[in-house]
DNA sequence: ACGATATGAATGAATG
DNA sequence: CATTCATTCATATCGT
């Protein structure tokens, strides 16, 4: 039943500045987006595109949702990246087509949502989005997704140093040895030898 | 049966600043894995040293066994988060007052517990698993998903951004420019005109 | 039938 | 941007 949700009883009040608990422990506390908040923040995604807003939309975005509730600037950062690469993940594990374009294990997906996500996909979390008030979708004039990855520093660490950073280096390099693009079925499963990890990493 | 989602009828929502009821976790149906399933995802487990499947992996993992009953990428997904997580809590608790450091669930000690995420781990039960044919595996030339990296950094920003307004000197300084009345609050929240994509950069 | 536990699902927060 | 981890919520399952 009640997983004993432990909330702050010295509740706080969301406008009057910060949290007022010092002593930051940890993040014991994590932001609860209200579900008016919910609600634009998915508005913003799916009616108007808004895959990762600048430091200075989040910067509106999270002064806006705060009539809503607490909320910080952080928070909208990561509920645009977290619900973005969600998304995506979910598709990487529906499709049965990887497009696997070899070399190196680095495939492109170029274009990969240019047109508006549908809001219901069927078998992942299925968001239900009201959607706010009238507002207006309208086309997408072009590329929402701007790096703003050498943003998020500043919602981390919200001292002093900005560091806008080089921004350049993108390691991400998967090594898919061995290759064997289309094992009909498990060999690991059926038949084993002794070297298990050999065939585990063609799974 | 009642998938209905019928929570918190209660509206209970004193003060905690949260909870309000929507919608938002509910399941139609929850995937109930199927013996055989188990099965083999323990055996993959730990047998296999399989920690955390990459997307490619949960595809040809859930086709397989979709043989075995409904089951979807999301299933094989969740079930192996939740396994090593599971896991790795019961070890928690079980020698919690071994003074390791131990941080967010990773033993800093790497020798040990870092080389193979399971294998005779021996802190399940270990025989609980009727495992397939023998494989013992071995190699060790394996990259396991697993990294278990040191998480020490040092937690700089414990309290959080104290004032948007401050942060945002990555850019120009706009921090809510004047611009004009409408700007107080989010056009494209409201209603405002037609122009979303032009009042979106204004966010 | 309950209440406790096990476990599927979801998501905020990081890290690389 | 992909991955990972901690938490929490919601149910299914099981014991008494």
């Amino acid at each position: 039943m009640e997983p004993q949700n432990l909330q702050n009883p010295a509740s706080n009040d969301q406008e009057t500045g910060k949290n007022s608990s010092f002593l930051c422990r940890q993040s014991s506390t994590r932001w609860t987006p209200t579900t008016d908040q919910i609600r634009i923040l998915k508005d913003l995604y799916y009616n108007n595109g808004l895959r990762s807003p600048s430091a200075e939309q989040i910067q509106r975005i999270s002064a806006r949702l705060r009539q809503y509730g607490k909320i910080e600037g952080k928070n909208v950062f990561y509920w645009f990246q977290n619900h973005k690469a969600r998304e995506r993940q979910k598709k990487r594990f529906t499709c049965d087509n990887i497009p696997m374009q070899y070399r190196n294990g680095v495939w492109k997906n170029e274009e990969i949502y240019n047109k508006f996500p549908n809001v219901n996909s069927g078998s992942f979390p299925s968001s239900s989005v009201p959607s706010a008030p009238g507002l207006m979708n309208v086309g997408s004039s072009g590329n929402f997704g701007n790096g703003s990855f050498a943003v998020d520093r500043s919602f981390r660490d919200c001292s002093i140093a900005p560091n806008p950073n080089t921004c350049g280096s993108m390691s991400q390099n998967f090594t898919w040895i061995g290759v064997d693009p289309c094992s009909v079925t498990y060999p690991f499963l059926e038949k084993k030898n002794c070297y298990v990890n050999a065939e585990l990493q063609t799974l």
